[in-house]
RNA sequence: GACUCAAUAGCUCAGCUGGUAGAGCACAUCCCUUUUAAGGAUGGGGUCCAGGGUUCGAGCCCCUGUUGGGUCACCA
């Protein structure tokens, strides 16, 4: 019986499968299929002087077709690219059984299916290199139908763009919009570049625990699950810093985590409740050789993508050159505001933060309130990559305090296009300012600060064995990709970001309905008629009932016997 | 979390003051020894996101909800 849930191409899909089968084609073979060559070689390598790819051999998915009598084109999309290839039907059938062609290609083949075809290259009449097929072989056949995107030198009608869509069915994005698809090699290209210079010099890649029992290294709030064995809380981590500064304590003199942190926070188009960090931890250096390692590195990687250190954003255009401009927190927010805060008290704070009308909270320590005021006034005009550096101690309780003043503390940040790209540490390793800055985060957590940290004394143990000096920096690498590719949304750099889960209609089994009764052909046709569930159908009036289904019947042309109007009296009364 | 916009055919979208649901592509059938978004002709395809309300009558107006987008808040 015909399947009522699917559409019409769906079902003409299906028949064409068996179609295939009964032609004894495998529309699933098991065989491999062996590739000698791809679109994106053909295209750059061939020469018809030469006359080379004489030979070729490539697989991949019908994207459009025309077909024209005896002869068809195709476009053939593979891992690199898309390919036209020429179907003529005396080449495919040079004997007198056309069934390969007028059948098999034209009639039981779609756009979507994937299949493998030998030939030889040649350039057509209009001048477009394309494979003049020999032979095909059916590799997978596709029973859901595709979104059709046209293009045509370069300008695309019809695109898929749903972002919903998109997201929630990343295949198909990558399918239809070859863009995307180059998103995402970049992605890769830039934790390559940086992995390389990382084991040039040495640097150990490691990993470290994603489960921790206290969830420690940043201000955020954490997932948290169970553990059953153990029968305690583990947390998902939001940082891995204090684990890679034990690894230091170990004797690793660099150990860097490309890692997934999670945080239990909101999402929009630049935070995913997981994402990706670096963090690498540099033992006997500071935060000043660590600004230009990461401006070596920065542009290390700039060049590898785009070949030049100069990158498109929105509007900016941004030179990833070293060096980067370096300015005091201090100095920033006088440069943006003509407010000298340094050695200014909470209270004489509070009155610039009402001066200058930005809303603060009661429970934010001196800390917090600077970095609302630079965050509000100085951060958004940090286009071209800057440093900023020596940030308040409150606000950074594993970074060790300024060599010259004992209310900043040695660290950075590097601020691209107005965001935050890299923070970076002078890492603090005197074991007892370190339980004491832990007492002083536990102090603003009493104060009603949910973001503050935990203490883990185990990492303070850890730092009283010593701890040699040691920089350390993290960067974001989806904010990264963002920067470096030119996308708007952290969505768009995530294969698979976090969504809602798409909601599942409840529906009855049919054993249900024909409890009640109804003929198990019948099931399907009431569901198709809107009553998915027995409680949905109670209140229902028969007549209705009966006449929507049997006109069911006839449109689709089931061919199912009508029952009476007394049946269906009959079930919905059962229902009671 | 607040505000706001959107949801109509497989895809992209139209749909007038509220009066029988449309186009292009895709799909099907037939014709065609044929080339670039695209050969021609014909045809099928809809729970207008869901549920209520107003109305003689709702894709359209009102309310509630679902999902997504945008802006803001939150997010070192």
């Amino acid at each position: 019986m015909m399947n009522l849930e699917l559409s019409e191409q769906e079902v003409f899909r299906r028949q064409s499968l068996e179609e295939l089968r009964k032609l004894g084609i495998n529309p699933y073979p098991g065989a491999k299929y062996e590739v000698n060559t791809s679109s994106e070689e053909i295209l750059s390598k061939f020469d018809p002087e030469k006359n080379n790819f004489q030979e070729v051999s490539i697989a991949g998915r019908i994207m459009s077709r025309r077909i024209m009598g005896s002869a068809s084109f195709v476009e053939l999309q593979d891992d690199k690219g898309k390919i036209q290839v020429y179907f003529k039907r005396d080449n495919i059938c040079p004997n007198e059984d056309k069934t390969l062609y007028n059948t098999v290609f034209k009639k039981l083949l779609d756009i979507g299916d994937i299949i493998g075809v030998k030939g030889n290259v040649f350039v057509t009449k209009v001048g477009e290199t394309s494979i003049n097929v020999t032979e095909f072989t059916v590799l997978s056949k596709s029973i859901k139908p595709l979104p059709v995107v046209k293009e045509k030198d370069g300008q695309t009608y019809d695109a898929f763009t749903d972002p919903e869509q998109r997201y929630r069915q990343r295949y198909l994005d990558l399918i239809v919009n070859p863009h995307v698809k180059d998103v995402f090699t970049k992605r890769t290209k830039i934790m390559n570049t940086m992995r390389e210079m990382f084991n040039e010099r040495g640097y150990l890649e490691v990993e470290t625990p994603i489960l921790q029992p206290i969830p420690g290294g940043a201000a955020a709030r954490p997932f948290i699950t169970h553990h059953n064995a153990l029968d305690i809380p583990l947390y998902l981590r939001i940082a891995n810093e204090l684990y890679l500064k034990r690894l230091i304590v170990g004797g690793f003199d660099g150990v860097y985590e490309f890692s997934k942190d999670f945080r239990n926070e909101g999402m929009d188009r630049t935070h995913n409740p997981e994402f990706t960090v670096m963090e690498i931890y540099v033992a006997y250096k500071d935060y000043n050789w660590m600004m230009e390692f990461t401006e070596e590195m920065l542009e290390r990687v700039a060049m590898a993508l785009h070949g030049t250190t100069k990158v498109k954003i929105g509007n900016n255009e941004i030179d990833f050159k070293a060096p980067y401009r370096r300015v005091t927190m201090i100095d920033a927010i006088k440069e943006h505001t003509g407010i000298d805060i340094s050695g200014m008290k909470e209270e004489q704070l509070r009155k610039v933060c009402k001066d200058l009308d930005i809303e603060i909270d009661e429970t934010f320590g001196k800390g917090k309130i600077i970095d609302e005021i630079f965050g509000e006034k100085a951060e958004p005009h940090m286009i071209q990559p800057t440093f900023i550096t020596d940030y308040p101690v409150e606000m950074s309780p594993l970074c060790k305090k300024h060599r010259d003043n004992p209310e900043l503390t040695e660290r950075f940040e590097l601020m691209v296009n107005g965001k935050e790209l890299c923070n970076a540490y002078t890492e603090l390793n005197d074991p007892i300012d370190q339980l004491e800055r832990f007492q002083d985060q536990l102090k603003l957590s009493e104060k009603g600060d949910d973001e503050a940290m935990f203490i883990d004394m185990d990492f303070v143990r850890a730092l009283e064995y010593g701890m040699p000096p040691t920089s350390g920096m993290g960067i974001g690498i989806d904010r990264l990709t963002m920067f470096m590719t030119g996308q708007e949304s952290i969505q768009d750099v995530l294969f698979f970001p976090q969504m809602r889960p798409e909601k599942k209609e409840k529906r009855d089994d049919a054993s249900a309905y024909t409890k009640l009764g109804i003929p198990e052909d019948w099931v399907a046709v009431i569901q198709k008629a809107g009553y998915l569930t027995i409680d949905g159908l109670k209140d229902v009036k028969p007549g209705a009932l009966h006449q929507k289904i049997c006109g069911i019947n006839k449109k689709n042309k089931l061919g199912l016997t009508n029952p009476s109007q007394d049946d269906v009296v009959s079930w919905i009364e059962n229902i009671k």
